[in-house]
DNA sequence: ATATTTGTGGAACAAAAGTTCCGTTATCAT
DNA sequence: ATGATAACGGAACTTTTGTTCCACAAATAT
């Protein structure tokens, strides 16, 4: 009975979410959003809410997309360190191809926001908790297929990959060359067999 | 010849870090500080400069000050294996004991800003460097007294540890509980032998 | 005591941020 | 076609941000 939107809203959060991806929430305002996207203030504030609003619909949607492919992956693994070595290889491979040194978004927002948001502080814990379980039970398959040494908790060894990969993603701010990516990674696959 | 300042330089300065660290430079405000620190917005900025001059001069007390420190823990250690696992214990109780849990000043700049100021890329990317060098060079000494294993290069065994202390970082905003920390720790020093 | 110099308090301001509101426009069910 | 509904464009507004400016105050060298 009413008009059609204009733009595509899924495409519009999206492209929302890249900006606060790159630029963090306070970075952000609400006008470079629309002159980049060309959509109406009023069509964005009545879709999304508010700027926190949108903030935290972007939050969720890199939950469920990046965070939940990585979860889907260690989910249908065969072979699960190589499962493992290839999001380190990922991660790697996302600092030096094309522009993308934004990190982890997940990550990004916490140290932005973590402090002062309860509602962001939930979210990344929820996500945090969810890879780390997606990764225990990942390592036990591992290990009852004899892919992996019983040497190690699977808990244990899940966080301490997870650990490693957000190193990655502040290593990846600092100016760091391949040759430190190379290491770290090499490192943290020795501990993991 | 002229009138004295009515406040401590340092004092102010060491103050207005605390805010940049806890809140990040886009979330603070000049107001937000001139409030707390009751000296006038004039002196603010006839001494410090405009906002970015004060953020940057924070982060380079910061520098000379908590990562000063740790390199200098580094270059007088008698024991590398306990200097070390004593860093990790340090960022552990920040965590959990009263209201430290900002995490590393650093670290929190690189991931607002990095991509966003040179000037801050700069001063981040030699902070890393200073301390890889530091952390390699305790390495060294520490195979050559017999404390640790020459199995590891030490510049790849340096990378690898501080990848673990800013990992530890993230997950301070993460809403880890201390048995993460431990294992993490645990498992990280399993490596350093 | 005075001149010189620098610090201080606070008014003032331009720009940006974040949001609301409303007249107009498009869609579709009837 | 028409009317109900929702989207759009953009004016408008309130705060906040970041900064400058200037009259006045205090310290000190002479």
């Amino acid at each position: 009975m009413a008009r059609t939107k204009r733009f595509d809203e899924e495409e519009v959060l999206n492209n929302a979410m890249l900006f606060f991806w790159h630029k963090g929430y306070n970075g952000t305002s609400p006008q470079e959003i629309l002159d980049e996207l060309g959509l109406s203030r009023s069509s964005l504030y009545d879709t999304y809410g508010d700027k926190r609003s949108l903030f935290i619909s972007t939050l969720k949607r890199y939950r469920d997309t990046v965070t939940g492919d990585v979860i889907r992956l260690l989910e249908t693994a065969d072979n699960i360190p190589e499962a493992i070595k290839s999001l380190f290889q990922q991660s790697r491979n996302s600092c030096f191809s094309g522009e993308e040194k934004n990190g982890c978004f997940m990550v990004n927002s916490k140290v932005e926001l973590a402090l002062h948001d309860e509602e962001v502080a939930a979210i990344v814990k929820e996500n945090r908790e969810a890879l780390e379980n997606a990764f225990t039970n990942a390592i036990k398959r591992g290990q009852e297929k004899g892919q992996l040494s019983k040497d190690n908790q699977p808990r244990a060894l899940a966080r301490f990959i997870m650990n490693n990969l957000w190193g990655l993603t502040v290593h990846s701010k600092s100016g760091a060359d391949k040759k430190v990516f190379d290491d770290i990674i090499r490192m943290t696959l020795s501990v993991i067999k």
